[in-house]
DNA sequence: CTCTATGTTTAATT
DNA sequence: GAATTAAACATAGA
């Protein structure tokens, strides 16, 4: 589940299980999971972990930072199916548990439970290490913490030229963003998703602003509510757009799947008007 | 069996 | 070199 709005509601599970919480055990089941990167070796958790308390989650585009009061950090990625899941303590092994870290919470309600990381096709990650790692260091901004403003956006997305899809899905311009929001923006900003990102007038990086805040709004907001997800165009080839009635396009871009309204979402080049 | 999948990295090709 | 594409990773579900 994991583009920009999952993770934060990771993220914002994690705090509530984990702040202030004592780490008791930690256990990676599968060391696949903990692969790669500057994090250390999967049986240093084991042996690190127990005994630190968790002072805040931090997220980051699409990447999680368990921050300890002394010690490590815990660096989870959700890849495509992870998930951090809440459990009875030293409940039973479950279908495609990676880690499980089992904890006590803090407070005059000492309290004993099991949080552990789900992952059926296994590209998520999680690893520990001393000083933050390059993936996190190589982010761009947060969308939810100023990435969308104009005066990022502008100048990040003139400096190349690539499809514009692709450019927004590029975690160094703007952490977060992926495939489904990247194609719904899109549509609310009616931009063409091949048109070069440089050739954007600047109304069109200001409605491009408003359109990802309107699909990550939209996004939250059912995960808050608890709503399966509404798309408007994601996955909604040969459906008619709901603003024009033109039958929506899937075409293929950087290896993803890229649905628009051939009709409205209409390449328009910033290039100046007849200079003289 | 075939195709697609919310992500990222790496090898191959242009 | 730079840019673009395809493949790879591991697995589920339609």
């Amino acid at each position: 589940m994991p583009e920009l709005p999952d993770v934060e509601m990771a993220r914002r599970d994690l705090q509530r299980w984990l702040g202030g919480a004592e780490i008791r055990s930690a256990r990676v089941l599968d060391p696949y999971i903990a692969r790669g990167g500057s994090g250390v070796s999967p049986r240093t958790f084991a042996r690190t972990l127990p005994g630190q308390v968790v002072q805040q989650v931090i997220r980051r585009g699409k990447w999680l930072r368990i921050e300890l009061r002394e010690g490590p950090r815990v660096f989870s990625h959700l890849g495509m199916t992870g998930s951090w899941i809440r459990l009875e303590a030293e409940a039973p092994a479950q279908r495609w548990e990676r880690a499980r870290f089992e904890i006590v919470s803090r407070g005059r309600s000492a309290r004993e439970s099991t949080v552990s990381y789900i992952d059926s096709r296994r590209f998520g990650r999680l690893l520990l290490a001393e000083d933050d790692i390059d993936e996190w260091r190589g982010l761009g901004p947060d969308p939810l913490d100023g990435g969308l403003e104009p005066a990022h956006l502008g100048p990040a997305l003139a400096r190349r030229r690539r499809a514009i899809k692709d450019v927004l899905m590029d975690q160094a311009v703007l952490a977060g963003i992926g495939n489904i929001l990247a194609t719904e923006a899109l549509w609310h900003a009616r931009i063409d998703p091949r048109a070069p990102s440089d050739s954007l007038a600047p109304a069109q990086v200001r409605a491009l602003g408003r359109g990802l805040r309107t699909a990550l709004d939209q996004e939250l907001g059912d995960r808050l509510r608890g709503n399966p997800d509404v798309f408007s165009v994601y996955g909604r080839e040969g459906e008619p757009c709901s603003r024009c009635k033109t039958a929506l396009v899937r075409i293929v871009q950087a290896g993803r799947s890229t649905t628009f309204c051939p009709s409205c979402q209409v390449e328009r080049h910033a290039g100046r008007q007849h200079p003289r």
